[in-house]
DNA sequence: TTGTACGCGTTATCAT
DNA sequence: ATGATAACGCGTACAA
């Protein structure tokens, strides 16, 4: 409040309200009904009411409005990571719409499971500052749920349940399913398998349901996981990194690799080729997600839609906003997944 | 607010300053002051009262207390993208940083220019909301800029120039200048070279300053960019690889390609892959980022801190909002670079 | 050290 | 259709 007005450029100080009530001679309640466009002001009157508001620039404090109407306007978005393609692509698609129709987006990066955790979503930084939560595929623990809960705002998740909150994703066995089918259908037989920690994702159901998507293709075809050849990665390309060395360290290797995740292929696929595999020739390597990255890596993929995702959610979350009162039931969008053949998979060589 | 409160959960109403004062027996005044933790309150008291908050599970309402004090708490981010690597660690960068002194993130995704921009940055959404502002790499036009600076709160910016903000950057001329002087040293003599578009980008120096980074080394060796063999893309893989087809169907060929960032240089790898090429024996490609996904394609490449920028813009952007009052003097951050080479850049083969 | 009382800028209720 | 006025919840002079 100290900055000096600037001599040279605009209004010194912004006008409220009463300034533009008194420039267009009414009160200051015309003014607040003819700039929201509400009903009983006459159109002169709003007329008039605009022109002065234009003449000074005037625009409504957001925070008087919010304390008055309960409604901040804002949506948080609790997400693990700022950093990775899925996240990122959820948050764009929810953001696009919500914008749509005026809100904002708060962003709270939680961040891996356990570090600081705790201070990131907390309940003095949150309290009464939003209007909704969209939770993206973060591994909130029970006291997190609690926290959010408590908030007594409107929550959609996206990768993960919450009791009573509606919530996007897709059909994380099925998808897994299409993958490892493919790879039988191409006639493998040691396929190894790279998945998440379920141990550590015990709120999303990713990790779980990928893996029984794969047993369950596995077992129709009377095949089942080498334990040697199946373990847990982080879902980063280091991960897969990481798997593929200890993998190649076996005694008997796999003809192909299938990873829960799109980035932990592209390890492999870097592992793989670090060690003179010819993929693939003499690996056949599969990912799930279909990765911004995953074709210039030529990586076979199965695609699901994660913009999309986002923008579900948001739609969800729009709806549940402008129906006040407690929603009639909960609601799910699964969105679709489809195979996508590159070149990172083939029959298995005969040797 | 006609949200019945659930008869199985917490307390029905939200607790007010007003609450805790009669629950500690003390005004709401102290309340305020031992909370805050403000001088002149007595040990006992400051006990008592926190007890009460804590009973009552007190939470200020950040509105009130925002309208009280012009503070809001929260900082705006003004981002071409989400979905880009180079956004997204600024980005995260920033947030680590401001998270910690408590400010919040409101995002502003203005996407691509001349789109539906002026939706995104309009004087009644930013109006009286944000306490500070980052501008990551948004080619502003002259109406958004001044739309901000008439905000009247500091702002920082990330690989673009505003006149009288502090800003945070890398040195792109001698970025540059690196990659094209190392390809140089190599043996190479005919560099194509794809940039960014220094039509669009005219508030961004990024295309204008690698391209003269590229120029300079040139010269200093006697050589010059080839007209058939320089253009410019859009910063994105498909941008090189639709770079890479044109080129490809030139008479003479280059022996290196030098793209202006690491995701048009992978563009350009994926075509030559396709075209049947051998990197590096037929071509040598190399960026400039040191993007994620650089390694898994072991692209050369000169790389940059980009989360480090993002951090460093939230520090100078603190520092802003502490110092009230107007800045003494502009800053500067400027972050150094480093040459990374990996295989995809070779002397030029004999044939 | 603590309490009283006013104001921040808007919206909503009730008159008119 | 419009105006007067009381909240909204907190911070902070100023008084005690």
């Amino acid at each position: 409040m100290k900055r000096a007005p600037a001599p040279d450029a605009g209004p010194a100080a912004a006008s409220r309200i009463h300034d533009v009530a008194r420039e267009a001679g009414v009160s200051t309640a015309t003014v607040s009904r003819a700039l929201r466009g509400l009903d009983r002001v006459s159109p002169q009157t709003r007329a008039r009411v605009a022109a002065a508001a234009e003449a000074l620039q005037y625009v409504p404090s957001p925070t008087a409005a919010s304390l008055k109407s309960g409604k901040t306007g804002v949506i948080g978005v609790v997400v693990p990571f700022l950093t990775r393609w899925f996240f990122t692509n959820l948050m764009d698609g929810a953001e696009a719409l919500l914008r749509q129709d005026g809100y904002h987006i708060l962003v709270f990066t939680i961040g891996a499971r356990g570090d600081q955790r705790t201070q990131v979503l907390d309940h003095q930084l949150l309290g009464k500052r939003l209007d909704g939560i969209l939770v993206l595929s973060a591994d909130l623990d029970p006291h997190e749920v609690a926290l959010l809960a408590g908030l007594r705002v409107p929550i959609v998740t996206v990768g993960l349940d919450l009791p009573g909150c509606d919530r996007v994703g897709i059909d994380d066995v099925h998808v897994a399913d299409t993958a490892m089918s493919h790879l039988i259908r191409l006639g493998h037989q040691r396929i190894a398998y790279v998945g998440g920690n379920p141990a550590e994702d015990v709120h999303i159901a990713t990790a779980v349901n990928r893996l029984a998507g794969v047993t369950h293709a596995l077992h129709r075809h009377g095949l089942r996981l080498d334990t040697r050849h199946a373990s847990h990665g982080d879902w980063t390309v280091h991960g897969g990194v990481a798997f593929a060395e200890r993998l190649f360290r076996e005694q008997t290797l796999p003809t192909a690799v299938l990873a829960a995740s799109d980035e932990m292929a592209i390890g492999v696929l870097y592992a793989a080729r670090r060690r003179g595999l010819d993929v693939p020739h003499d690996l056949s390597v599969m990912g799930i997600d279909d990765h911004e990255m995953s074709f210039t890596h030529e990586l076979t993929t199965v695609r699901q839609q994660v913009r999309e995702q986002g923008w579900e959610a948001g739609r969800l979350l729009l709806d549940a906003l402008y129906a006040d009162g407690p929603p009639a039931s909960r609601r799910e969008v699964i969105l679709g997944t489809e195979l996508v053949e590159r070149r990172s998979t083939a029959p298995p060589s005969a040797s």
